[in-house]
DNA sequence: AATGAATGAGGCTTCATTCAT
DNA sequence: CATGAATGAAGCCTCATTCAT
């Protein structure tokens, strides 16, 4: 691991710092001050490491992606089958949400609105690393687990807009004390996804019908 | 049809403007001096129908939210059996949203995320719209249409997860300028809520053994 | 007693109004909204009987000090005496004070320090008014109850600064439903005014030394 | 003597400013603007300094209190005898707002029906400054200097009723330009308080009757 | 005579940002 | 490196006052 210079933890104190208070009010309520008392310089300090308030903010993904990226490559491997991948991967970012907590609120309540954010280098990496999904989903149509006919990046959209929708409740609601965790909803989310909520339909649509017909008597 | 007075149209007018200025801009980067100005009044005067800011921009949805509603059971009578009410339900939410951006940039960017809201009457009246949805997923685990052992909750958040996180796409890349609308989404939601993305998984989960047994010879 | 006209009813409706609104804040943290409130008139009435807010504060002490006199008039022509008049006019001052505590407040905490109002006429009718307690004193002087060398205006200060401080701590606390009220001070008052505080001054400021001589035998 | 650092020097600065804009126009019609151009700072230096604009106003009296306590603690060591005292303290009074006329108009015109200024810890140690003359008039009633049946708290109000009757006259008129000075009514309002406005009764009332007669002729 | 409706003017307060030390 | 100190710019909100009806 690479050894971090002094001005390097500095930097990362301040966004650690940022990261808590941004998370608890907005953006636009916290202040250069609350963010400087959280991390326990002054105001001035925090220009000598960042440019302006929005450049702070934009600072706080990165590391965060990657980390959770690095884990979800370490997972993935170990797992065979796009099926199994998908699962992997759903229950992987409900996990990092919930664990995370201020990157959450940050990454889905502040930053997904963001159009600047979105002119960002780091927000091109977050959609990189969303390929992973379609990546996943593309090898499942490819091997015959899924339907050939759905589109993956609209699977992803599904996948993502859930996890998202749950964590945002989460969070709006006393998280992270609030006692359901997202992480619960991983199978419901999956077999979903998977399977629909249909009805076994075959067994609906092709009723069995066996007649026997008496045999005749061997004898006859 | 009521007829309004001079008051209730001017404040529609604030309104209507706010529901624009607040679109573009955030909630936080809007002055009041915007509305007014796209309003056509004085600063003054919205002050006059509204006690504050955050008063104005809380009376946005309830207009809309009433006129959504209508027009949704206007439709759902006119349709029969859960599956099909549900992807009218779908196919109502990713319109409405399209048809009124400015709106939808203010329920899912600005109130979506916001706490006071959350404690507001209006926020009340909306969950009990979506109430809609959870009752057609129970009338389909009644009728047989759907899954027993799915939760209508769940079902739900997917539902309004995906539509929410396709119209955020949307509006965050110049809708409603953007040649890809929301609504073309409708089947691809739709039949993944309700088939899932498993390839033909009756037809592999269900094999079918027929053991026929030799009858005894009847007259034996 | 005139008949008054309607109009002159709802300028004296709105003078009430305002006495006791500006009563309970302070006069510029009272609104003229307030007062219409009060009055159950709109605000733009209010500008058709007087011409701006602070004309309608100036109107309020007018009829106040009017009646004031009046009473204290009537009852000074059953006293003889000025030492006797004295303790009448004390008593009156608490005692009007008391019973109209709404003026009360606005004459003693907001008209005593403004000097808009000090170059009005109604102004110079209440030094006017206050003539009474300096010709009382003369008079005293003059009958030889008083002391030659006191200065009647100088004894006047004494009397209303004292009555004024009373009255303002009193209103300050609770008033009127404070239990100790201002009249409760007028003999207090009346007596330290007269005799002073000074113990049995006199007796022991002129000690009697008498000499007799032995007169010399007259047959001598 | 205690150095004072740089921010407590421009603190203090800010209060002197306010003190003199206070003190011209009211509290509600002077402005932070004004305070802080007349201090040479920008508007929001003020609030580095004072939370609001209230603080700033409760700030100033502090300083006089405790500095206007210590000169008369200084002097009154060198005086003996309530009576004295008395008549030291009412110069003292007198003499500390005609001097600091500035602080007297905020405390008598401003403060002193200021009710949330009553609830302020500084308002309690004005009390107990006032406190003094309480004491000090006790002090003569066990001497036998002053009557037993007078209230030494009655006492206080009118000395300090009159006293700012006289000083808010004096204030109200042109002060400090005013020639007659408030320190010239300290022997009328002495004299008053210990001897009472009454002609010298004893004499009157023991008439001394002295008859001479003529000796008779020695050689007759 | 009364008022509903509108507003110009202005004040308090906040805060991101700068810069000399 | 770090920061204490200062501020320009801006926004929300209030309210006395006006005027057409």
């Amino acid at each position: 691991m690479k050894i971090k210079t002094k001005k390097e933890n500095r930097r990362e104190q301040i966004i650690k710092a940022a990261e808590e208070v941004f998370s608890k009010k907005d953006f636009l309520n916290s202040t250069i001050s609350d963010v400087a008392k959280q991390a326990g310089v002054s105001d001035a300090t925090i220009y000598e490491y960042f440019t302006s308030k929005e450049e702070l903010l934009f600072s706080i993904p990165r590391e965060n992606i990657e980390n959770s990226k690095n884990i979800l490559e370490d997972h993935l491997v170990y797992i065979k089958g796009a099926s199994n991948k998908l699962r992997g991967i759903i229950y992987h970012l409900l996990s990092y949400y919930q664990e995370n907590s201020d990157f959450a609120a940050i990454s889905l309540m502040i930053l997904k609105t963001n159009r600047k954010f979105m002119e960002t280098e780091i927000y091109n990496y977050l959609r990189e690393y969303y390929q992973i999904i379609i990546k996943t989903i593309e090898e499942g149509i490819e091997s015959g687990e899924f339907k050939k006919d759905i589109s993956p990046h609209f699977v992803r959209s599904v996948i993502l807009g859930t996890i998202e929708f749950i964590v945002v409740r989460w969070l709006m609601k006393g998280a992270p004390a609030d006692k359901t965790k997202p992480v619960e909803s991983v199978d419901a989310l999956f077999d979903l996804i998977v399977d629909g909520i249909k009805l076994e339909n075959n067994l609906r649509d092709f009723k069995c019908r066996i007649i026997l017909e008496p045999q005749d008597a061997p004898g006859k």
